[in-house]
DNA sequence: ATGGTCGGCAACCGA
């Protein structure tokens, strides 16, 4: 099973490059966040005409995610377990025997403020939802923009971007005790090397080029499933095009 | 170099 994640910044901005890299690629299952459309204006025809199947929760302007299959999505449940759900957040569904849970964690603004207690609150209730739903011995796979990179080989600059909302040790903390409940980093897995990112802010003059990135998505498993996984990697090419995501595709095979 | 660029959507907000 090959599954992926994909910040896209809007689905419809990037119809054409999701639609080229689902065909090019043919994963089972891709998650995508930041879809940034309401369910009306989904654009679902581009993707039932290759074939996957998709659920989807947006709203205006902001957030909003979805799932593409190629088998049938089942048991779909969108948001956390109590208010605020922030369903177009959270979905998680099973798809061929596997939990799959997507997710666009807050970004937070800045250390201090409402959006970053509200970032970290996130979190906590992300551990409770996982303790709820599943058994560490299920095979769940949990991908997504987490918005926090987690060591300083994950982002360009460690000693300059410490103390930023997605690089200090009270979100890493955070994000460590949602894995705590029993996730491996798939990707870290299969690569230990550093400038390895899925994230490059639009702001940053030359950032691509000179490689001034962020890991900041995702794919993680639960041990018996990460037994399985194959490789993982991120895949730059979406980046080399005209029209680009800041952040681009991660890329996991489970050999199952 | 205390900046910069996107998308949505109609003035700024969020990233």
């Amino acid at each position: 099973m090959k599954i992926a994640t994909f910040n896209v910044n809007s689905l419809r901005a990037r119809l054409g490059i999701v639609i080229d890299w689902l065909d090019k690629n043919e994963p089972d299952v891709l998650c995508v966040q930041e879809t940034k459309v309401q369910d009306k204006d989904f654009p679902g025809e581009a993707f039932a005409g290759l074939g996957y199947n998709f659920v989807y929760r947006g709203q205006k302007s902001y957030n909003g995610v979805a799932v593409f299959a190629k088998g049938e999505i089942e048991d779909v449940v969108f948001g956390l377990d109590d208010e605020p759900y922030d369903e177009a957040r959270l979905v998680r569904a099973k798809i061929g025997g596997v939990w799959v849970v997507n997710s666009y964690v807050p970004q937070g603004f800045e250390v201090g403020s409402e959006k970053y207690e509200y970032k970290l609150e996130w979190l906590g209730r992300l551990r409770e939802y996982f303790e709820k739903h599943f058994k560490q011995s299920d095979k769940v796979v949990w991908v997504g923009d987490f918005n926090v990179a987690m060591e300083d080989i994950d982002v360009y600059d460690p000693d300059g971007l410490r103390g930023h909302v997605c690089f200090n040790e009270q979100v890493q903390e955070a994000l460590r005790a949602v894995m705590d409940w029993g996730f491996v980093d798939v990707f870290r897995e299969h690569c230990k090397d550093g400038e390895q990112y899925s994230f490059w802010d639009y702001r940053m003059r030359g950032g691509l080029s000179r490689n001034r990135g962020w890991r900041l998505d995702y794919i993680m498993a639960t041990k018996s499933l990460a037994q399985s996984s194959k490789g993982c990697y991120i895949d730059k090419r979406p980046r080399m095009l005209v029209k680009p995501s800041d952040h681009t595709p991660v890329v996991a095979e489970f050999d199952i």
